[in-house]
DNA sequence: ATGTCACAAACTTTGTGA
């Protein structure tokens, strides 16, 4: 069995690039991120024509999430309990029933600056979430939780710590925060070296991929149960190469 | 590091968000 999770920055640029990964990676399921396309918008003809369905949850322009998978989901969830907003609530969670599993593609806020009212924000959805995901594991629920964190949980997840000094992403009320839900009993599955980096993520900018200057910041939490049938765990560095690429690449867990 | 990319509104350019 193959989850993945990718992060593809607006689901309409990057159709071309999404429809020939399922192809060439055959995931069972794909958890997608920031696809910035309203509901009515969604490729689902051309997702079919390779024999998967999708569960969506996108208001367009900005954030959006959504799980592809070849077996049609079950349960489909949008936002979760006192989820909040800014100020409004945001398409950033979405949960389905995929055969035993319970699997949530996420799209955790951005924080912008630790000064700014959007990392307070990204905070208190992080601890709403928490009691989402307990609620679900105290139901007996096996969790898969993935998506784009926007924390780099440990000081190896960035380049350089020295060059994140005042920035987001690396504070420790974030990485508590997440912390806390693997305290639920989820395992932050650790992705294959390659390259010598666990990187996920590149900007765009200054040539970034190129100079090794990334960041592992898309997680996949694995049910602790789930642990001993992990295989592989591996980032699809490849999908960051070549025409009009995501910032992001794709983290890919096989499991028996 | 501030070099790119994507979005929408008003347009062939700019502000915003990442």
């Amino acid at each position: 069995m193959r989850l993945a999770t990718w992060n593809v920055n607006s689901l309409t640029a990057r159709l071309p690039r999404v429809l020939e990964w399922l192809e060439q990676q055959a995931p069972d399921v794909l958890c997608i991120q920031e696809t910035k396309i309203a509901e009515e918008n969604f490729p689902h003809a051309e997702l079919r024509e390779l024999g998967y369905v999708a569960a969506t949850y996108g208001m367009g322009q900005w954030n959006g999430v959504a799980t592809i998978t070849k077996v049609d989901a079950a349960e489909v969830t949008r936002g979760f309990d006192e989820e909040p907003g800014f100020p409004d609530p945001e398409a950033r969670a979405l949960a389905v029933t995929w055969n035993d599993l319970r699997i949530w593609s996420l799209y955790v806020p951005n924080g912008r600056t630790p000064d700014d009212p959007h990392y307070d924000y990204k905070l208190r959805w992080l601890a709403a979430l928490r009691v989402a995901l307990a609620a679900e594991r105290e139901a007996g629920r096996k969790l898969v939780v993935c998506g784009d964190f926007n924390v780099a949980p440990n000081d190896r997840d960035v380049w350089d710590m020295a060059a994140f000094e005042g920035s987001t992403h690396v504070t420790q009320p974030e990485r508590d925060a997440v912390k806390a839900l693997l305290e639920l009993g989820l395992t932050d599955l650790q992705p294959r070296i390659v390259k010598g980096e666990p990187f996920t993520y590149w900007d765009y900018r200054a040539g970034n991929f190129h100079k090794g200057l990334g960041m592992r910041i898309d997680l996949m939490l694995l049910d602790e149960a789930l642990t001993p049938k992990v295989k592989d765990v591996w980032i699809d560095r490849d999908a960051r190469k070549g025409k009009k690429p995501s910032d992001h690449a794709p983290v890919v867990v096989d499991l028996d």
